[in-house]
DNA sequence: TTTTTTATGTAAGAAAACCTAACGTTAGTT
DNA sequence: AACTAACGTTAGGTTTTCTTACATAAAAAA
């Protein structure tokens, strides 16, 4: 009957993962709104956040500093978590968006010298 | 300037601390009270706990259904951060009263047949 | 260059969550 | 019988979060 606190488990409230990522509430929301993320709900209709969620939110922000709009995140998205194409589905994505999309990257790519190109990844955070 | 997320960082509202321990806000709140745990307090007061404060949460849980009380349990912590007996600084804990907290815990040592006697450890929350 | 859209800021009012303080309770201890 | 430890419960107040709505700057589109 232990139940089992994962990366996916909601734990944080907003004003947390406001510090964790450095975005503001309103923010939060509106990606939200967007469904680039979907928090959990305490039985009072707080929004709760899990690690991923975090992560999520994290990958969100380096997306939107390289330049990319939620739409185009979106799309990314949805491209990860159904990356196989089916015919008996056609892709949703038309060839326009997608070479938007990655024109979008390579135009954004060495606007400004960063290191890495690790998005959203929660494990820098942590210490141990 | 990227601060860090370590197991000391203050995360968790008493809820989800309520939650994860199965202990009543009153009980969390006593604990403290009593000086077993020093949750840190956000800018409105409200109490935030860390990882580490879960973990000693669950471990206080344990003590307890092991019958020792909240002063043994003290005695124990503050044994364990303070494990160096130096003739400078005498001990402030008495035979007798080390005596009886040894004496509680073999009495009640198997009086109820659970399994291994790792206490607190969060690690057993964690999937991944 | 106007017009529209995007990605936010901000404010208001309500509701949820949390706080302290205080008194009540129950099982054990003295 | 009286006391104590470890809570439960209630009350009133404060903080946090919620939704909704309107405002705005910059970018995109027309």
């Amino acid at each position: 009957m232990t139940h089992r606190v994962r990366r996916t488990m909601p734990l944080l409230p907003i004003s947390i993962v406001m510090q964790l990522t450095e975005l503001t509430a309103r923010q939060i929301r509106y990606y939200e709104e967007h469904e680039l993320i979907q928090p959990a709900r305490s039985e009072g209709n707080k929004r709760m956040f899990s690690l991923n969620d975090v992560d999520t939110l994290l990958e969100i922000k380096d997306f939107l500093d390289q330049g990319i709009n939620i739409a185009g995140i979106k799309k990314i998205h949805a491209l990860r978590t159904q990356p196989k194409i089916e015919k008996t589905a056609p892709q949703t994505i038309s060839d326009t968006e997608l070479r938007q999309i990655l024109r979008d990257e390579i135009l954004n790519s060495n606007a400004f010298d960063r290191g890495g190109i690790r998005q959203g990844d929660l494990s820098r955070f942590f210490k141990k």
